[in-house]
DNA sequence: TTCAAGTAGTGACATTTGTCATGTGAAGGG
DNA sequence: CCCTTCACATGACAAATGTCACTACTTGAA
Protein backbone atom coordinates (compact mmCIF):
# COMPACT_ATOMS: atom_id res chain seq x y z
CA UNK A 1 0.00 0.00 0.00
CA UNK A 2 1.37 3.55 -1.08
CA UNK A 3 0.94 6.09 1.82
CA UNK A 4 0.13 9.26 0.72
CA UNK A 5 0.58 12.70 1.75
CA UNK A 6 -1.85 15.75 0.07
CA UNK A 7 -0.36 19.18 0.80
CA UNK A 8 -2.63 21.50 -1.17
CA UNK A 9 -4.71 25.26 0.44
CA UNK A 10 -6.88 24.43 -1.89
CA UNK A 11 -9.28 22.37 0.22
CA UNK A 12 -11.80 21.65 -2.89
CA UNK A 13 -9.07 20.15 -4.96
CA UNK A 14 -7.44 18.27 -2.05
CA UNK A 15 -10.78 16.70 -0.71
CA UNK A 16 -11.62 15.37 -4.40
CA UNK A 17 -8.14 14.45 -4.70
CA UNK A 18 -7.72 12.31 -2.04
CA UNK A 19 -11.23 11.04 -2.58
CA UNK A 20 -10.17 9.52 -5.40
CA UNK A 21 -7.18 8.43 -4.51
CA UNK A 22 -8.53 6.74 -1.95
CA UNK A 23 -10.60 4.74 -4.61
CA UNK A 24 -7.22 3.10 -6.00
CA UNK A 25 -6.68 -0.30 -4.15
CA UNK A 26 -2.79 0.37 -3.75
CA UNK A 27 -2.80 3.83 -2.86
CA UNK A 28 -4.00 5.45 0.77
CA UNK A 29 -4.13 8.80 1.32
CA UNK A 30 -3.20 9.08 5.02
CA UNK A 31 -2.82 12.47 5.25
CA UNK A 32 -3.50 15.98 4.38
CA UNK A 33 -2.22 19.31 4.89
CA UNK A 34 -3.49 22.91 4.25
CA UNK A 35 -0.26 24.48 3.73
CA UNK A 36 3.84 23.71 3.96
CA UNK A 37 3.76 24.06 7.38
CA UNK A 38 1.34 21.41 8.64
CA UNK A 39 2.39 19.25 5.95
CA UNK A 40 6.48 19.62 7.61
CA UNK A 41 4.94 18.16 11.09
CA UNK A 42 2.95 15.51 9.30
CA UNK A 43 5.82 14.17 7.41
CA UNK A 44 7.34 13.98 10.34
CA UNK A 45 4.87 11.71 12.48
CA UNK A 46 4.04 9.54 9.75
CA UNK A 47 6.64 9.10 6.98
CA UNK A 48 4.42 8.85 4.22
CA UNK A 49 5.52 7.30 1.12
CA UNK A 50 4.78 10.20 -1.49
CA UNK A 51 4.20 13.71 -0.82
CA UNK A 52 2.13 15.90 -3.35
CA UNK A 53 2.87 19.39 -2.41
CA UNK A 54 1.31 22.60 -4.24
CA UNK A 55 3.40 25.23 -4.46
CA UNK A 56 2.13 28.27 -3.56
CA UNK A 57 0.42 27.38 -0.13
CA UNK A 58 0.06 30.08 2.73
CA UNK A 59 2.83 30.36 5.42
CA UNK A 60 5.20 28.21 3.86
CA UNK A 61 5.15 26.75 -0.15
CA UNK A 62 5.86 23.75 -1.14
CA UNK A 63 9.27 24.31 -2.37
CA UNK A 64 10.28 25.82 0.30
CA UNK A 65 9.58 22.15 1.69
CA UNK A 66 10.46 20.15 -0.88
CA UNK A 67 13.78 21.49 -0.41
CA UNK A 68 14.03 21.08 3.49
CA UNK A 69 12.86 16.98 2.42
CA UNK A 70 15.35 17.28 -0.13
CA UNK A 71 18.10 18.51 2.80
CA UNK A 72 17.17 16.19 5.10
CA UNK A 73 17.92 13.15 2.59
CA UNK A 74 14.55 12.10 3.16
CA UNK A 75 13.68 8.75 1.90
CA UNK A 76 9.38 10.02 1.14
CA UNK A 77 9.27 10.81 -2.80
CA UNK A 78 8.28 14.48 -3.67
CA UNK A 79 5.60 15.41 -6.19
CA UNK A 80 4.92 19.05 -7.05
CA UNK A 81 1.76 19.70 -8.23
CA UNK A 82 0.81 23.13 -9.07
CA UNK A 83 -1.11 25.44 -11.69
CA UNK A 84 1.82 27.87 -12.91
CA UNK A 85 3.77 26.80 -16.05
CA UNK A 86 6.80 29.57 -14.99
CA UNK A 87 10.42 27.99 -15.15
CA UNK A 88 11.64 29.35 -11.96
CA UNK A 89 9.36 27.17 -10.06
CA UNK A 90 10.24 24.28 -12.12
CA UNK A 91 14.17 24.87 -12.05
CA UNK A 92 13.49 25.22 -7.77
CA UNK A 93 12.04 22.17 -8.07
CA UNK A 94 14.35 20.20 -9.93
CA UNK A 95 17.21 21.56 -8.03
CA UNK A 96 14.86 20.12 -4.89
CA UNK A 97 15.52 16.92 -6.59
CA UNK A 98 11.43 16.40 -6.81
CA UNK A 99 10.58 13.36 -8.30
CA UNK A 100 7.68 14.57 -10.06
CA UNK A 101 5.89 17.84 -11.68
CA UNK A 102 2.75 17.65 -12.83
CA UNK A 103 0.81 20.56 -13.74
CA UNK A 104 -3.03 20.87 -12.84
CA UNK A 105 -4.17 21.39 -15.75
CA UNK A 106 -3.44 17.50 -16.54
CA UNK A 107 -5.86 14.73 -16.48
CA UNK A 108 -6.74 13.36 -13.37
CA UNK A 109 -6.07 9.35 -14.01
CA UNK A 110 -2.49 10.75 -14.75
CA UNK A 111 -2.09 10.99 -11.13
CA UNK A 112 -2.13 7.80 -9.64
CA UNK A 113 -0.30 6.14 -12.66
CA UNK A 114 2.19 9.27 -11.71
CA UNK A 115 2.73 8.26 -7.61
CA UNK A 116 3.13 4.57 -8.34
CA UNK A 117 6.22 5.50 -11.12
CA UNK A 118 8.13 7.77 -8.43
CA UNK A 119 7.37 5.27 -5.89
CA UNK A 120 9.57 3.20 -8.44
CA UNK A 121 12.08 5.10 -8.65
CA UNK A 122 11.25 6.51 -12.16
CA UNK A 123 10.57 10.56 -12.49
CA UNK A 124 7.42 11.69 -14.15
CA UNK A 125 7.46 15.48 -15.22
CA UNK A 126 4.62 17.77 -17.46
CA UNK A 127 6.38 17.72 -20.43
CA UNK A 128 5.29 21.03 -21.06
CA UNK A 129 7.89 22.07 -18.47
CA UNK A 130 10.37 20.51 -19.71
CA UNK A 131 10.02 22.06 -23.17
CA UNK A 132 9.63 25.29 -21.26
CA UNK A 133 12.76 24.84 -19.37
CA UNK A 134 15.08 25.13 -22.27
CA UNK A 135 16.09 28.63 -21.76
CA UNK A 136 15.32 31.53 -19.61
CA UNK A 137 17.02 31.40 -16.34
CA UNK A 138 17.16 33.93 -13.65
CA UNK A 139 19.63 36.87 -14.65
CA UNK A 140 19.56 37.74 -11.11
CA UNK A 141 22.15 36.97 -8.71
CA UNK A 142 20.93 35.72 -4.80
CA UNK A 143 21.27 39.29 -3.27
CA UNK A 144 19.51 40.97 -5.82
CA UNK A 145 16.73 38.50 -5.75
CA UNK A 146 16.81 38.83 -1.88
CA UNK A 147 16.23 42.93 -2.57
CA UNK A 148 13.62 42.51 -5.10
CA UNK A 149 11.82 40.75 -3.08
CA UNK A 150 11.55 43.12 0.27
CA UNK A 151 10.86 46.04 -2.39
CA UNK A 152 7.82 43.84 -4.00
CA UNK A 153 6.55 43.56 -0.43
CA UNK A 154 6.14 47.53 -0.45
CA UNK A 155 9.34 48.39 1.55
CA UNK A 156 11.15 51.39 0.76
CA UNK A 157 14.75 51.56 -0.81
CA UNK A 158 15.80 52.45 3.17
CA UNK A 159 13.84 50.21 4.90
CA UNK A 160 15.31 47.11 2.71
CA UNK A 161 18.59 48.43 3.66
CA UNK A 162 17.62 48.35 7.47
CA UNK A 163 16.81 44.72 6.76
CA UNK A 164 19.35 43.62 5.19
CA UNK A 165 21.81 45.72 7.00
CA UNK A 166 23.53 47.28 3.95
CA UNK A 167 24.04 51.27 2.93
CA UNK A 168 20.89 52.75 1.43
CA UNK A 169 22.58 53.30 -1.71
CA UNK A 170 24.00 50.13 -2.21
CA UNK A 171 19.83 48.82 -1.94
CA UNK A 172 19.32 51.93 -4.41
CA UNK A 173 22.18 50.39 -6.86
CA UNK A 174 20.91 46.90 -6.62
CA UNK A 175 17.35 48.02 -7.40
CA UNK A 176 19.38 50.28 -10.42
CA UNK A 177 20.81 46.81 -11.58
CA UNK A 178 17.64 44.61 -11.29
CA UNK A 179 15.67 47.39 -13.52
CA UNK A 180 18.26 47.00 -16.08
CA UNK A 181 18.27 43.11 -16.35
CA UNK A 182 14.81 42.57 -16.67
CA UNK A 183 14.67 45.45 -19.06
CA UNK A 184 11.81 47.29 -16.84
CA UNK A 185 10.75 50.91 -16.45
CA UNK A 186 10.75 51.08 -13.02
CA UNK A 187 10.45 49.32 -9.95
CA UNK A 188 6.98 47.84 -10.35
CA UNK A 189 7.66 46.75 -13.78
CA UNK A 190 10.73 44.96 -12.27
CA UNK A 191 8.75 43.41 -9.95
CA UNK A 192 5.83 42.55 -12.54
CA UNK A 193 7.85 41.08 -14.96
CA UNK A 194 9.90 38.67 -12.11
CA UNK A 195 6.95 37.53 -10.48
CA UNK A 196 6.12 36.69 -14.18
CA UNK A 197 9.08 34.66 -15.08
CA UNK A 198 8.59 33.38 -11.46
CA UNK A 199 12.50 34.41 -10.25
CA UNK A 200 11.04 35.66 -7.06
CA UNK B 1 -31.34 12.32 -11.78
CA UNK B 2 -29.64 15.52 -11.45
CA UNK B 3 -27.48 16.23 -14.89
CA UNK B 4 -24.82 18.90 -14.34
CA UNK B 5 -22.53 20.11 -16.62
CA UNK B 6 -18.60 21.59 -15.36
CA UNK B 7 -17.11 24.34 -17.07
CA UNK B 8 -13.50 24.29 -15.77
CA UNK B 9 -10.06 24.64 -17.83
CA UNK B 10 -8.23 23.08 -14.34
CA UNK B 11 -8.70 19.73 -16.35
CA UNK B 12 -7.04 17.67 -12.91
CA UNK B 13 -9.90 19.54 -10.88
CA UNK B 14 -12.55 19.09 -13.41
CA UNK B 15 -11.52 15.21 -13.98
CA UNK B 16 -11.94 14.86 -10.16
CA UNK B 17 -15.25 17.00 -9.49
CA UNK B 18 -17.05 15.20 -12.62
CA UNK B 19 -16.00 11.35 -10.98
CA UNK B 20 -16.37 12.48 -7.10
CA UNK B 21 -20.31 13.67 -8.52
CA UNK B 22 -21.04 10.50 -10.47
CA UNK B 23 -20.34 8.62 -7.53
CA UNK B 24 -23.57 10.40 -6.17
CA UNK B 25 -26.33 8.09 -6.68
CA UNK B 26 -28.56 11.00 -7.68
CA UNK B 27 -26.35 13.54 -9.64
CA UNK B 28 -24.73 12.77 -13.12
CA UNK B 29 -22.55 15.01 -14.86
CA UNK B 30 -23.60 14.89 -18.67
CA UNK B 31 -20.81 17.05 -19.62
CA UNK B 32 -17.46 18.68 -19.46
CA UNK B 33 -16.26 22.00 -20.97
CA UNK B 34 -13.07 23.23 -21.09
CA UNK B 35 -14.21 26.84 -21.39
CA UNK B 36 -17.28 29.00 -22.04
CA UNK B 37 -17.80 28.51 -25.00
CA UNK B 38 -17.50 25.48 -25.46
CA UNK B 39 -20.21 24.86 -22.43
CA UNK B 40 -22.57 27.54 -23.98
CA UNK B 41 -23.08 25.06 -27.05
CA UNK B 42 -23.06 21.77 -24.86
CA UNK B 43 -25.84 23.91 -22.52
CA UNK B 44 -28.05 24.57 -25.71
CA UNK B 45 -27.41 20.77 -27.04
CA UNK B 46 -27.94 19.16 -23.49
CA UNK B 47 -30.17 22.12 -21.32
CA UNK B 48 -28.98 20.57 -18.03
CA UNK B 49 -30.29 20.93 -14.75
CA UNK B 50 -27.21 22.75 -13.19
CA UNK B 51 -24.35 23.99 -14.76
CA UNK B 52 -20.73 24.24 -12.35
CA UNK B 53 -18.86 27.16 -14.01
CA UNK B 54 -15.57 28.16 -13.05
CA UNK B 55 -14.79 31.89 -13.84
CA UNK B 56 -11.58 32.62 -14.93
CA UNK B 57 -11.35 30.51 -18.23
CA UNK B 58 -10.36 30.92 -21.54
CA UNK B 59 -12.09 32.39 -24.79
CA UNK B 60 -15.23 33.19 -22.05
CA UNK B 61 -15.44 33.08 -18.82
CA UNK B 62 -18.10 32.05 -16.45
CA UNK B 63 -19.56 35.18 -15.43
CA UNK B 64 -20.23 36.40 -19.22
CA UNK B 65 -21.87 32.73 -19.56
CA UNK B 66 -24.26 33.35 -16.40
CA UNK B 67 -24.92 36.82 -17.61
CA UNK B 68 -25.94 34.71 -20.67
CA UNK B 69 -28.03 32.22 -19.18
CA UNK B 70 -29.55 34.64 -17.28
CA UNK B 71 -30.91 36.68 -20.21
CA UNK B 72 -31.81 33.80 -21.42
CA UNK B 73 -33.94 33.09 -19.18
CA UNK B 74 -32.80 29.72 -19.33
CA UNK B 75 -34.19 26.89 -16.29
CA UNK B 76 -30.74 25.75 -15.67
CA UNK B 77 -29.22 26.21 -12.48
CA UNK B 78 -26.05 27.95 -12.73
CA UNK B 79 -23.55 27.62 -9.45
CA UNK B 80 -19.85 29.83 -10.07
CA UNK B 81 -17.27 27.91 -8.62
CA UNK B 82 -13.97 29.49 -8.50
CA UNK B 83 -10.94 30.60 -6.04
CA UNK B 84 -11.77 33.87 -6.13
CA UNK B 85 -13.38 35.93 -3.01
CA UNK B 86 -12.76 38.94 -4.86
CA UNK B 87 -15.75 40.90 -3.88
CA UNK B 88 -16.22 42.26 -7.50
CA UNK B 89 -17.01 38.78 -8.78
CA UNK B 90 -19.69 38.39 -6.70
CA UNK B 91 -21.39 41.22 -6.78
CA UNK B 92 -21.48 40.75 -10.62
CA UNK B 93 -22.39 36.99 -10.07
CA UNK B 94 -25.32 38.09 -7.63
CA UNK B 95 -26.18 40.34 -10.64
CA UNK B 96 -26.72 37.84 -13.16
CA UNK B 97 -28.65 35.96 -10.59
CA UNK B 98 -26.69 32.60 -10.25
CA UNK B 99 -28.11 30.57 -7.55
CA UNK B 100 -24.49 29.60 -5.76
CA UNK B 101 -21.16 30.97 -5.66
CA UNK B 102 -19.07 28.47 -3.99
CA UNK B 103 -15.20 29.27 -3.50
CA UNK B 104 -13.05 25.95 -4.18
CA UNK B 105 -11.40 26.39 -1.03
CA UNK B 106 -14.55 24.87 0.49
CA UNK B 107 -15.17 21.19 1.17
CA UNK B 108 -15.84 19.18 -1.85
CA UNK B 109 -18.63 17.02 -0.02
CA UNK B 110 -20.30 20.38 -0.03
CA UNK B 111 -20.76 20.50 -3.46
CA UNK B 112 -23.16 17.95 -4.02
CA UNK B 113 -25.44 19.26 -1.49
CA UNK B 114 -25.57 22.16 -2.71
CA UNK B 115 -26.25 21.20 -6.02
CA UNK B 116 -29.10 19.49 -4.38
CA UNK B 117 -30.32 22.49 -2.95
CA UNK B 118 -30.18 24.66 -5.98
CA UNK B 119 -32.28 21.85 -7.65
CA UNK B 120 -34.77 22.75 -4.74
CA UNK B 121 -34.85 26.38 -6.13
CA UNK B 122 -32.73 27.13 -3.07
CA UNK B 123 -29.61 29.49 -3.27
CA UNK B 124 -26.24 28.84 -1.71
CA UNK B 125 -23.55 31.03 -0.87
CA UNK B 126 -20.11 30.91 0.45
CA UNK B 127 -20.55 32.19 3.67
CA UNK B 128 -17.02 34.21 3.60
CA UNK B 129 -18.35 36.17 0.66
CA UNK B 130 -21.42 37.77 2.19
CA UNK B 131 -19.64 38.25 4.93
CA UNK B 132 -16.76 39.85 2.83
CA UNK B 133 -19.90 41.95 1.04
CA UNK B 134 -20.97 43.46 3.65
CA UNK B 135 -17.90 45.13 4.82
CA UNK B 136 -15.07 45.89 2.71
CA UNK B 137 -16.07 47.91 -1.10
CA UNK B 138 -13.88 49.08 -3.12
CA UNK B 139 -13.28 52.56 -1.75
CA UNK B 140 -11.66 54.04 -4.87
CA UNK B 141 -14.08 55.84 -7.28
CA UNK B 142 -13.84 54.52 -11.07
CA UNK B 143 -11.48 57.50 -11.82
CA UNK B 144 -8.71 56.42 -9.07
CA UNK B 145 -9.35 52.73 -10.06
CA UNK B 146 -8.64 53.52 -13.65
CA UNK B 147 -5.13 55.70 -12.55
CA UNK B 148 -4.08 52.50 -10.32
CA UNK B 149 -4.37 49.95 -12.86
CA UNK B 150 -2.77 51.78 -15.04
CA UNK B 151 0.37 52.52 -12.36
CA UNK B 152 0.14 48.83 -11.69
CA UNK B 153 1.18 47.78 -14.75
CA UNK B 154 4.41 49.45 -14.51
CA UNK B 155 3.62 53.33 -16.39
CA UNK B 156 5.17 56.22 -14.23
CA UNK B 157 2.91 58.98 -13.57
CA UNK B 158 3.71 60.54 -16.40
CA UNK B 159 2.65 58.44 -18.45
CA UNK B 160 -0.41 57.68 -16.92
CA UNK B 161 -1.35 61.39 -17.50
CA UNK B 162 -0.61 61.12 -21.02
CA UNK B 163 -2.52 57.76 -21.56
CA UNK B 164 -5.57 59.74 -19.58
CA UNK B 165 -5.41 62.99 -20.75
CA UNK B 166 -4.67 64.53 -17.43
CA UNK B 167 -2.41 66.71 -16.08
CA UNK B 168 0.92 64.97 -14.34
CA UNK B 169 0.01 66.91 -10.96
CA UNK B 170 -4.01 65.34 -11.05
CA UNK B 171 -2.20 61.87 -11.67
CA UNK B 172 -0.05 62.72 -8.63
CA UNK B 173 -3.00 64.19 -6.38
CA UNK B 174 -5.02 60.34 -7.40
CA UNK B 175 -2.60 58.12 -6.61
CA UNK B 176 -1.88 60.30 -2.83
CA UNK B 177 -5.42 60.14 -2.17
CA UNK B 178 -5.38 56.20 -3.31
CA UNK B 179 -2.40 55.30 -1.23
CA UNK B 180 -4.09 57.07 1.39
CA UNK B 181 -7.30 55.61 1.13
CA UNK B 182 -5.78 52.07 1.34
CA UNK B 183 -3.65 53.07 4.33
CA UNK B 184 -0.74 52.07 2.12
CA UNK B 185 3.21 53.19 2.52
CA UNK B 186 3.39 53.81 -1.35
CA UNK B 187 2.43 53.09 -4.32
CA UNK B 188 3.86 49.47 -4.63
CA UNK B 189 1.67 48.45 -1.69
CA UNK B 190 -1.52 50.03 -2.81
CA UNK B 191 -0.90 47.76 -5.74
CA UNK B 192 -0.85 44.91 -3.56
CA UNK B 193 -3.38 45.49 -1.09
CA UNK B 194 -6.09 46.47 -3.95
CA UNK B 195 -5.57 43.54 -6.26
CA UNK B 196 -5.52 41.56 -2.54
CA UNK B 197 -9.02 42.94 -2.45
CA UNK B 198 -9.91 42.41 -5.67
CA UNK B 199 -10.84 46.55 -6.36
CA UNK B 200 -8.78 46.07 -9.56
C1' DT C 1 47.75 33.74 -11.18
C1' DT C 2 44.83 36.37 -13.71
C1' DC C 3 40.08 37.41 -14.45
C1' DA C 4 35.19 37.69 -14.11
C1' DA C 5 31.41 38.04 -10.89
C1' DG C 6 29.33 39.06 -6.81
C1' DT C 7 29.10 41.96 -2.86
C1' DA C 8 29.37 46.44 -0.74
C1' DG C 9 30.17 51.17 -0.56
C1' DT C 10 30.39 56.72 -1.83
C1' DG C 11 28.99 60.89 -4.01
C1' DA C 12 26.54 63.51 -7.33
C1' DC C 13 22.76 64.30 -10.12
C1' DA C 14 18.12 64.32 -12.33
C1' DT C 15 13.68 62.55 -12.09
C1' DT C 16 9.76 60.62 -9.91
C1' DT C 17 6.90 60.24 -6.22
C1' DG C 18 4.14 61.61 -2.26
C1' DT C 19 1.94 65.43 0.46
C1' DC C 20 -0.60 69.70 1.17
C1' DA C 21 -3.23 73.68 0.46
C1' DT C 22 -6.34 75.51 -2.43
C1' DG C 23 -9.56 76.32 -6.24
C1' DT C 24 -13.10 75.24 -9.93
C1' DG C 25 -17.13 73.17 -12.00
C1' DA C 26 -20.55 69.42 -12.46
C1' DA C 27 -23.84 66.06 -10.58
C1' DG C 28 -26.86 64.30 -7.19
C1' DG C 29 -29.32 63.80 -2.79
C1' DG C 30 -32.01 65.77 0.91
C1' DC D 1 -31.10 75.55 -2.62
C1' DC D 2 -27.42 73.82 -0.04
C1' DC D 3 -24.05 70.32 0.74
C1' DT D 4 -21.27 66.61 -0.48
C1' DT D 5 -18.69 63.99 -3.65
C1' DC D 6 -16.12 63.52 -7.70
C1' DA D 7 -13.14 65.08 -11.28
C1' DC D 8 -9.58 68.07 -12.44
C1' DA D 9 -6.21 71.49 -11.84
C1' DT D 10 -1.87 74.47 -9.78
C1' DG D 11 2.14 75.30 -7.21
C1' DA D 12 5.46 74.23 -3.77
C1' DC D 13 8.15 71.24 -1.11
C1' DA D 14 10.33 67.01 0.79
C1' DA D 15 11.46 62.41 0.18
C1' DA D 16 12.26 58.43 -2.62
C1' DT D 17 13.95 56.57 -6.76
C1' DG D 18 17.02 55.74 -10.67
C1' DT D 19 21.54 56.46 -12.99
C1' DC D 20 26.58 56.87 -13.31
C1' DA D 21 31.16 56.69 -12.21
C1' DC D 22 34.50 54.85 -9.46
C1' DT D 23 36.56 52.08 -5.56
C1' DA D 24 37.54 47.78 -2.92
C1' DC D 25 37.41 43.15 -1.22
C1' DT D 26 36.40 38.05 -1.95
C1' DT D 27 35.92 33.94 -4.38
C1' DG D 28 35.92 30.50 -7.78
C1' DA D 29 37.08 29.07 -12.38
C1' DA D 30 40.21 28.95 -16.33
Amino acid sequence: MIRVLIAEDQQMLRGALSTLLNYEEDIEVIAQANNGKEATELIHQLAPDVCLLDIEMPIKSGLDLAEEIFEAKSLCKVIILTTFARTGYFERAIGAGVHGYLLKDGPSEELAEAIRRVVNGQRMFSPELVFNQLKQDNPLTSREKEVLKLVASGLTSKEVSAHLFLSAGTVRNYMSEIINKLEAKNRIEAITKAKEKGWI
